[in-house]
DNA sequence: TATTGTTATACTCTATAACTATA
DNA sequence: TATAGTTATAGAGTATAACAATA
């Protein structure tokens, strides 16, 4: 708690040092978020039908849950699982304790694609393999500090 | 140069220490994209649209260039920068070198708007101020290390 | 002929608002 | 009345294909 936690107005100067780590993250983002679309388009997804398919694919969810983690509007849940409805992944279900509820849960082949997905991400073979086992712990404490408690949704 | 450079394709498994930097990674992105859509909202502006201006604002570039860097097909500049051109942010400028290049270049107000995009990217003070100085630069060095040689486009 | 930017088209994602069926 | 999911709508991003101007 040494600094104020509102953010001055008047401070928009940041340390290069700062600034260089920025931009490096930026650099990250677009790879990692490029490679996502491109593992997702191999197997005829978008990263929006990715994204709720890998969000579904251990436990089915609530719609609005859905919604609520990939931060859209809950009526844009409704035309990704009917397309991914549409293809045979994810299947419609009655939430027995809210009838008002439906869940959106995978189904087998749902859940081997999912699989197929995660597991085609190349970023854990490619860039990370240029890291030591000692310089990935260390990448981790780091990312894991700079997180800090907003891990969690 | 110790392991092949040819992935094998039946080798899915990773380590549980690469798997949970790889997530953390996830959610890094998640983070940082969410804030750069959410700063270029304050400005009236779509994340496509910042991106373009940003990439722009400090020299002009041609609109094929702009469509490689942001890796999409060029026909959806021309609409991007449509927009942009129509809000007063960017104008179009032949190339007196080559008569079929049109050169996208920021105004001053774009100029302007970028500048005030840069530095409302809060992600540089909150999550990173949670790191010493010292971690920063551990951050920046792994980073970089992950990243290797193909940090230019 | 090849390249640059554009247009036309179709699809998806997105937010907003109004609707329905439950609670 | 409040909530969950849906529908309808409009705007934006995206890829594809075809086109005009220029090289």
């Amino acid at each position: 708690m040494a600094t104020s936690h509102t953010t001055p107005p008047s401070t928009p100067r940041v340390d290069p040092l700062t600034l260089e780590v920025v931009e490096l993250i930026g650099t990250v983002v677009a790879r990692y978020y490029d490679e996502y679309e491109h593992a997702a388009a191999e197997h005829s997804l978008t990263g929006a039908q990715a994204r709720v398919l890998g969000l579904i694919s251990l436990d089915p969810a609530p719609m609005r849950k859905i919604a609520r983690k990939l931060k859209c509007e809950p009526s844009n849940i409704t035309g990704i699982v009917d397309r991914l409805e549409g293809r045979g992944l994810v299947e419609r279900r009655p939430d027995p304790a809210d009838r008002r509820v439906k869940l959106a849960a995978a189904t087998d082949e749902g859940r081997q694609t999912a699989k197929a997905l995660r597991e085609s991400l190349d970023f854990a073979r490619e860039p990370l393999g240029r890291l030591s086992e000692a310089e990935r712990t260390m990448l981790r404490d780091l990312l894991k500090r700079m997180l800090g408690e907003d891990v969690e949704l």
